[in-house]
DNA sequence: GCGCTCTTGTTATTTTCATAGCAGGTGTGC
DNA sequence: GCACACCTGCTATGAAAATAACAAGAGCGC
């Protein structure tokens, strides 16, 4: 039976892999493969992918003759609890902390356009905040 | 020899290790032991920060009698390439995409006074930028 | 001083992971 | 129709990780 657990029951492998899965939004067994570091056999990684399924941590459509692999919580949702608890561990739960790391170019680099409209969204969110 | 190694190549019981002392800044064992689920016993804390030591991703203070972990890695450059990660897996590596998600609550809740210190914050920035 | 408690170090055992070999099935070109 | 390429499922094995039992030293209270 496949069992329901949270995120952090995910082993090395099969982390590096969700996330290939997460950046890529679906991939074969093969992009898998490719997109993992220290060529692993391709026998591992849908090995990998198979308990990742039963676990429930992914799950796959037949496509003609081989499986797509997508991962079984949103993209949205994954990154909603990975934020919460990245900010949890590292920024005090403080989200004004992670915007100014984010501003600071911790993340990456902004351009006067970023920052244009990063700002409207700030504006539009204190209007809508205080209605 | 202490091997240099990236973070990705913490086991899972590791990284939730590496997650407490990063919340706590430094902790005895028995701290850690606390903070950790499932009750693990205080031997294999122990053993396991030893192992982490090993590695070169932990280090200790012995104050009196007991030893105090901490991370090698200060706190700011394991965020940063922690945030980096977590924009370019979840968020196309777009920085804006963070602020929008932290703004929408994805992390934590924001009152008036959040979005007004972010929003100085970001006149700041472009002040800065635009120079 | 003596026992109690708290700490560390060492070592062994069990469980889980990571890996890959082998077998079988399905479509494609010739 | 037959060989070839490509994909899946199953199963085994060595390596690594997680766990805890046991031993030993330092301080504290009485």
């Amino acid at each position: 039976m496949a069992k329901s657990s949270t995120h952090s029951t995910l082993t090395r492998r099969e982390r590096q892999i969700m996330d290939v899965l997460y950046r890529l939004g679906r991939a074969t067994a093969a992009d898998v493969m490719a997109a993992l570091p220290g060529e692993p056999n391709s026998s591992t990684v849908r090995t990998q992918l198979r308990v990742l399924e039963d676990k429930g941590h992914v799950r796959h459509d037949e496509e003609g003759l081989r499986y797509v692999y997508a991962p079984a919580v949103p993209r949205h949702a994954a990154r909603k609890s990975a934020l919460k608890h990245l900010v949890e561990t590292f920024f005090d739960g403080s989200a004004e902390q992670v915007v100014a790391a984010v501003l600071g170019g911790e993340a990456s680099h902004l351009s006067d356009d970023d920052l244009e409209r990063i700002s409207a969204l700030i504006e539009k969110t204190r209007k809508d905040g205080s209605r």
